[in-house]
RNA sequence: GCCCGGGUGGCGAAAUUGGCAGACGCACGGGACUUAAAAUCCCGAGACCGGCAACGGUCGUGUGGGUUCAAUUCCCACCCCGGGCACCA
């Protein structure tokens, strides 16, 4: 029997100082290079692949960083206590403007600067104590990751993937240069929320990302795994609509051409067409009306009224406007004549940019028909209505949905149809007749790469004066990235102004040649880097297949939400790429996607504006890493957002401190009497005791294997310590034995493994344990010894709580139905009243209903 | 406008299959230890009403209705907050 001490309060000594604790633990871990590497594909252990996004190397750790790493890391620690193979590697998005800026700001090169982020970065990861595996570090600025970007640019130009054209592209004042589609919100610049993007001309690089748009719908459907939240926002931006292209002849068919084209999605209302509509833009209209000054400048004006709108940052629908062009059209169903206007609600990046428009059947052509007086005719009757109404009326347009009943009247040979039939015997009629047929429209466009920036991927092309666009050779790879340049404030590619890069030889003639200036959008980076990390050093390839078909697909990526369409679109259609070029075997990257929630403070995303950020660095010297990271995943369930409140973090301090101080105390280490063998017979403490700690690892192992809710793994964990404390009287009266303290110990030491790896560390070390934690087998449990013995159950007459029996665990719903039957303030509360029915729960509730 | 989330004590939250609402923690109150404070340990606590008290009663998971012996949980309608998309034919 132990001695209880001198002193129960805690002395000096006894205090938890995380600093000189982790401190060491840390340094050992960095220490042991192999530590956290894992095992070649040959190992005989089920692999496992957690991945979290990459950082941008800004020059510190925000906490939203600290949350989403300490999200994986508690993850593939378990993994590996699970005896699992772990790949958990970690690497750097270091293209990118910010480096131009600072180089700008402090006279710094950019890669010295992103190289110097890099490493206090990785510090600040060591001080937090992620399992990373550095042996597979991937650094995107570096020329052994970038130019793989440019080995895949040119095996997709070969494929007819990459191809060049002029455009009408998204400029930022501020950021000087191209974004892409994705990169713009609500008008503006996703780096600069204040700028407004402006629409300019320019020659650019685009990826076909457009022909795996279906693929990408609808592989979709098999990422069961994936939020259903991500998985709508991708599909809303694919954006897929199924119908026809119907070809409308012009009356009088000129040089320019012979019949427009035009995209519905309700060809079935095509009798309900009053006129065609094209997009100012639209190749046709410049021809239509060459002759006529007047309209020119008209369809000019209505041109630069959409483009400042779009410049003002307007979204969705403006006053609707057009000109009549003078010329008419074919209806191919009818014959009739349409009338060909211009309008400004028509998209020319949409569809075909024409449009047939039935004023009786869509909003936006009912608000322009009324506007200019054009017909409106009603041609499908849903079928709760009896009676077509008149033809022209003022009325709201008759909004019939695809999937509604619908009538077709008006309709020639196609009356009496359903829409939905209508819809097929119409698309087929005008395939019949040659002039239409089915199709599908996306609203996903090509991915635009070009940026005209100097931190960033070389595009591998040359400009040859006799051969045009000559692809680089790739014996020729990389194409390096000067370094040696001055970053200055002149708009446009940094590049072009450096004459040794810029002026180069023919590839293919030896001629002269300009070098193509602009480099690659730094998504082009993250889209592939995880199938670097398999073998990060490989350089006669960008990655080896028999290695990335056993790591792949990753079985957990994390990161945040704010990816779920710029870097998992990109991602998704580079694995089909690289799929589709026999690289690899996967058709997706990743199994399952966990987005965590933002953290905020004051209800506010932290942010340097509103003065509201927490440092990492300084949580870490106040309460320290496992504090820290502790509190990331006990204040809220890692998908919700997280309020970040000092005084929480140290609750949590205070509560690994509690832990500490019984270990303190009571520490029974190994080859003393705490390691001998349990007692056959526990006193009634002790199995409390035992029972909870069963039951304490079964709830966690529960959770990492599906839920995740690990803030209340940590609450379960609090309880366990609260009921150690709770005993801790008992061991000196021998009524808890030494050895049961012991096994609990051991069993909590393991289960903070993954919260506060330090901690544990130290505890277990404290226990005399000499091995690596990471190493160690999960505790396990048993179900039987979880089991309560006892249950209370509530017993309620007509819904109110009136009285509480204690009864075996395994009672019958007879046996808890007596026991209730018998209890005094049952009896009394259920005095001279007609017994109804009598509802049995075993072990839950019983609910006595009288009248 | 359309599509996702979410709404529970003073605060962060819990309740895994329709079965005791509020576990765990923060803040708060009380006690122990201390010359004192900090630290630590123990106890209390949803709101309201009654009672010196043990205790008893009523209300309570955004709002209104419904199903059920029983609803934070299922159904219908609505309100508010956050996010995404938005003239996509």
């Amino acid at each position: 029997m132990t001695t209880p001490p001198q002193e129960t309060v805690n002395t000096h000594e006894d205090r938890y100082h995380p600093q000189p604790i982790e401190e060491k633990w840390s340094a050992a871990w960095q220490k042991d290079s192999q530590l956290y590497v894992a095992e070649p594909p040959s190992s005989a252990k089920k692999k496992y692949y957690v991945l979290e996004m990459l950082p941008y190397p800004s020059g510190a750790l925000h906490m939203g960083h600290v949350r989403n790493y300490a999200i994986g890391d508690a993850l593939a620690r378990y993994m590996w206590m699970r005896g699992y193979n772990v790949l958990h590697p970690m690497g750097w998005d270091a293209f990118g403007l910010p480096a131009e800026n600072a180089a700008l700001k402090n006279n710094t090169p950019p890669r010295e600067w992103t190289l110097a982020n890099v490493a206090s970065m990785k510090a600040q990861m060591n001080r937090l104590g992620f399992s990373y595996d550095w042996s597979t570090e991937v650094t995107t600025c570096l020329p052994d990751y970038y130019r793989w970007n440019q080995w895949f640019f040119l095996k997709m130009y070969e494929r007819g993937l990459a191809y060049r054209k002029n455009s009408k592209v998204n400029w930022c004042p501020e950021c000087a240069t191209v974004l892409a589609n994705e990169q713009v919100i609500d008008g503006c610049c996703w780096r600069h929320e204040d700028t407004k993007v402006e629409q300019r001309e320019l020659e650019q690089w685009f990826l076909r990302i457009t022909n795996y748009a279906g693929e990408l719908l609808n592989d979709l459907d098999q990422l069961e795994s994936w939020p259903e939240k991500v998985r709508t926002m991708q599909r809303n931006w694919i954006g897929r609509s199924e119908g026809a292209t119907v070809d409308f002849a012009l009356e009088h068919a000129g040089p320019v051409a012979e019949k427009i084209s035009v995209f519905t999605t309700r060809i079935d209302t095509i009798f309900g067409a009053t006129s065609l509509q094209l997009a100012p833009q639209h190749p046709v209209v410049a021809g239509l009306i060459a002759n006529n000054p007047e309209l020119l400048a008209k369809v000019d004006a209505l041109i630069s009224e959409q483009r400042s709108a779009k410049e003002a940052g307007e979204i969705g629908p403006v006053e609707k406007n057009g000109v009549f062009t003078g010329a008419y059209a074919i209806n191919p169903f009818n014959e009739e004549q349409l009338p060909i206007w211009v309008a400004n609600y028509v998209l020319m990046e949409y569809g075909t940019g024409a449009i047939m428009s039935v004023p009786a059947h869509d909003e936006r052509d009912h608000e322009f028909a009324r506007k200019f007086g054009l017909e409106v005719r009603v041609v499908v009757l849903p079928r709760r209505t009896s009676e077509p109404p008149e033809s022209g009326q003022e009325e709201a347009p008759m909004l019939t949905s695809t999937s509604e009943e619908s009538l077709l009247i008006n309709s020639g040979d196609f009356n009496g149809l359903s829409n939905l039939d209508a819809q097929k015997k119409m698309s087929q009629h005008a395939e019949e007749h040659g002039f239409g047929k089915s199709a599908v429209s996306y609203r996903l466009k090509d991915w635009g790469i070009s940026r005209q920036r100097y931190w960033g991927t070389p595009i591998p092309i040359l400009y040859c004066e006799k051969c045009g666009v000559v692809p680089e050779k790739e014996e020729n790879l990389p194409v390096l990235l000067p370094e040696d340049i001055e970053i200055t404030q002149q708009g446009g590619s940094p590049l072009s102004r450096l004459p040794e890069f810029a002026n180069a030889r023919c590839p293919k003639c030896g001629g002269t040649a300009r070098r193509e200036t602009d480099t690659m959008d730094t998504f082009v980076d993250s889209s592939w880097y995880f199938y670097r990390y398999t073998n990060a050093k490989l350089n006669t390839a960008p990655l080896d297949r028999d290695t990335v078909d056993y790591w792949f697909p990753i079985d957990q990526y994390i990161g945040g939400v704010e990816h779920a369409i710029l870097h998992l679109i990109y991602s998704r259609f580079w694995t089909k790429v690289m799929r589709d070029m026999g690289l690899i075997s996967n058709s997706e990257p990743a199994a399952r996607l966990f987005t965590q929630g933002m953290v905020i403070k004051n209800g506010a995303k932290m942010s340097k504006s509103k003065g509201n950020v927490v440092s990492p660095d300084d949580m870490v010297a106040r309460y320290g890493a496992d504090s820290t990271r502790m509190y990331a995943l006990f204040a809220a369930p890692p998908d919700r957002d997280l309020d970040w409140q000092e005084q929480g973090v140290e609750g949590v301090h205070r509560f690994l401190g509690r832990v500490y101080r019984f270990f303190m105390r009571q520490a029974q280490p190994k080859n003393t009497q705490g390691n001998a063998r349990l007692p056959g017979e526990l006193s009634a403490e002790a199995r409390k005791l035992q029972r909870k700690m069963h039951q304490t690892i079964a709830k966690i192992t529960r959770d990492f294997e599906g839920r995740w809710h690990f803030n209340t793994c940590i609450a379960a964990i609090m309880e366990l310590v609260n009921e150690l404390y709770a005993a801790e009287p008992l061991i000196y009266s021998g009524k808890i034995p030494v050895q049961l303290i012991a096994e609990v110990q051991r069993s909590l030491a393991l289960l903070l493994a993954p919260f506060a790896p330090y901690l544990a560390a130290e505890l277990w070390s404290v226990l005399g344990e000499t091995g690596v934690l990471l190493k160690q087998p999960w505790p396990p449990f048993d179900p039987a010894l979880a089991k309560e013995e006892s249950v209370e159950v509530p017993v309620q007459v007509n819904g109110k709580i009136k009285a509480r029996i204690i009864v075996p665990a395994d009672s019958s719903e007879g046996f808890t139905r007596e026991q209730a039957m018998a209890d005094t303030k049952v009896i009394a509360a259920i005095d001279g009243k007609e017994l109804l029915k009598a509802i049995v729960i075993p072990g839950r509730l019983v609910n006595i209903v009288v009248r």
